[in-house]
DNA sequence: TATTGTTATACTCTATAACTATA
DNA sequence: TATAGTTATAGAGTATAACAATA
């Protein structure tokens, strides 16, 4: 990195023809970045939800729709609007996601009876099947990434993530 | 939860025309979903991008060009295909970024010497200042959402997402 | 043949505004 | 008038394939 900054040689040349010195592609680290919370999450996030991809395979369920499955399953009638308070959607994108569950006939909606605006959502016997089988793979992925930690390491982060999203 | 999970009155009704029960709202939580890492991983990465982007206000520099403009000073002449695999960024993806950059005036490419396919990139004097003037936000949003944890937290979390991603 | 950078394309995610039906 | 759900739209992120110039 030292011969990096130096740039006695590497000038920027406004004036244009020149051409560059090579970085030595083996002196190359993302330090400068790496003391970042926030690359060091996006980096994180990244190989979790690639593995969570993986191991699901050809189920083709994206984590936003487990989320909203689980949910379902947790508090059968729950309404769209309290569901996206809770899980921080968007509501048109909720509009989607429930959409897409119940053309595959992995939930229903149906209308309250308090608030004849709102949609109760409830998972049909294939949803709670297919939930059923997506937790176990989801159940893996989480212990897969976790691999890499002892079960005291993952408490401490799981902690330390709530503490920068919660109070 | 105990009375939403007995589905008791909640039932879906394959039956068309029934009308669903209230959820009472204040017994809703995300427990179900907190215990996984991938989910409060995203909740965290929401957060700090959110505060990110607020923090960073007109400057209009989003977290990826931020990451290729800190390596571009680390290592002046890198090229683009270095960047991406050290960031992790498809090289597709690549262009846009640095053109964006170069269309600001902030950063050049120039041909390299030793393989005339490759560009290397160089940050201009005004890309040098903007950068001082953004690292300066960044480091401060950084502050404002590790202010939750103390320093000690916030290292054994950097370790632990490090461990999450890298070997 | 293989690689760098590029273009094109497409799908997802995110965010906003506006509309409807109900309240 | 306010809210739940919806529709439409647009911008950003992600991924893939294909192409030109160069190796």
């Amino acid at each position: 990195m030292a011969r990096a900054r130096t740039g006695s040689t590497n000038a920027p040349g406004e004036r244009l023809g020149v051409l560059a010195d090579d970085v030595d592609e083996a002196d190359v680290n993302t330090r400068a970045l790496d003391t970042y919370i926030g690359y060091a999450l996006r980096r994180a996030q990244v190989a979790v939800f690639s593995d969570f991809a993986r191991t699901l395979g050809e189920h083709d369920i994206r984590p936003a729709q487990f989320s909203v499955m689980l949910m379902v399953q947790a508090y059968p009638g729950i309404t769209q609007s309290t569901l996206c308070s809770h899980l921080d959607i968007e509501p048109s994108r909720m509009v989607g996601l429930v959409h897409d569950l119940e053309a595959r006939g992995f939930a229903v909606r149906v209308r309250c009876k308090s608030d004849r605006r709102s949609h109760g959502l409830f998972l049909t016997k294939p949803g709670e099947a297919e939930l059923t089988a997506v937790k176990q793979l989801v159940d893996e992925s989480d212990r897969h990434i976790s691999a890499r930690l002892t079960g005291e390491e993952r408490e401490t982060l799981l902690a330390l993530l709530h503490k920068l999203y919660q109070g």
